[in-house]
DNA sequence: TAGTATTATTCAAATATTCCAATATTTGAA
DNA sequence: TTCAAATATTGGAATATTTGAATAATACTA
């Protein structure tokens, strides 16, 4: 439910290794603040922080059992996203024509014409 | 070919506008670096500072065609990255159980006992 | 009601990113 | 050989991001 405008500053968000490792964990299951902050060993005002970021994109939510806040994924891009990541790929794209080893071929465009 | 390590880093190099759209551009075919900089309307030396930071993360390559660089898309984990994004998702993921009115329900976890 | 656990917010310092202008480098062309 | 086209690099200013410390807000609990 990203506005495709969105998207880059979604991807952006999602590029920082706390904010990644939280939306891994959440991905796994509900978590409250203070089970975060303990798992990471973060602070928890960088904690909450980084929850508030994720929450001002949408991509999570919470709901509140007495004095916890119970955190939960709610952008559906982000499992797909996690699972791209996992995926390991064994070959480079195809490279378009040049010699490999002078590393020189024609251009395509007609900038050279 | 990206290091499990390096997915974050190579996240935060596409999350960029500029470098996003150099990417779309480089899955349709190889281009120089002043037909970008026509198409984008954005100085050359820019261009070519996000052309390098691209191919320090290993996204893209070039080749040679006289005094021009023919970029291309190197790092295959882009193509999918980039439909992925095209992707658009009809609903949230669903919520663990709470009252949907209150928005409270009971933390899973065991810092509630 | 007072105290405490849980979480959020604000502020400021440190760091990183982005872009432009200027300059350097490389290579084909005259 | 010079000259010019194409691209890269460097330095610096403006802006954004990140984090911790301190403090505020909220809601159980005794």
């Amino acid at each position: 439910m990203i506005s495709q405008a969105d998207k880059i500053e979604v991807l952006k968000v999602i590029a920082h290794p706390l904010r990644m490792r939280i939306l891994e964990e959440l991905s796994k299951g509900v978590k409250c603040v203070s089970d975060l902050e303990e798992f990471f060993e973060i602070r928890q005002s960088n904690i909450s922080q980084h929850l508030s970021l994720l929450r001002r994109h949408g991509l999570i939510d919470f709901y509140i059992d007495g004095r916890l806040r119970c955190y939960f994924l709610r952008e559906p891009f982000i499992p797909d996203l996690l699972e791209l990541l996992r995926k390991d790929y064994e070959e480079d794209l195809p490279a378009p024509a040049c010699c490999p080893v002078t590393r020189r071929g024609k251009y395509p465009g007609d900038r050279r014409n």
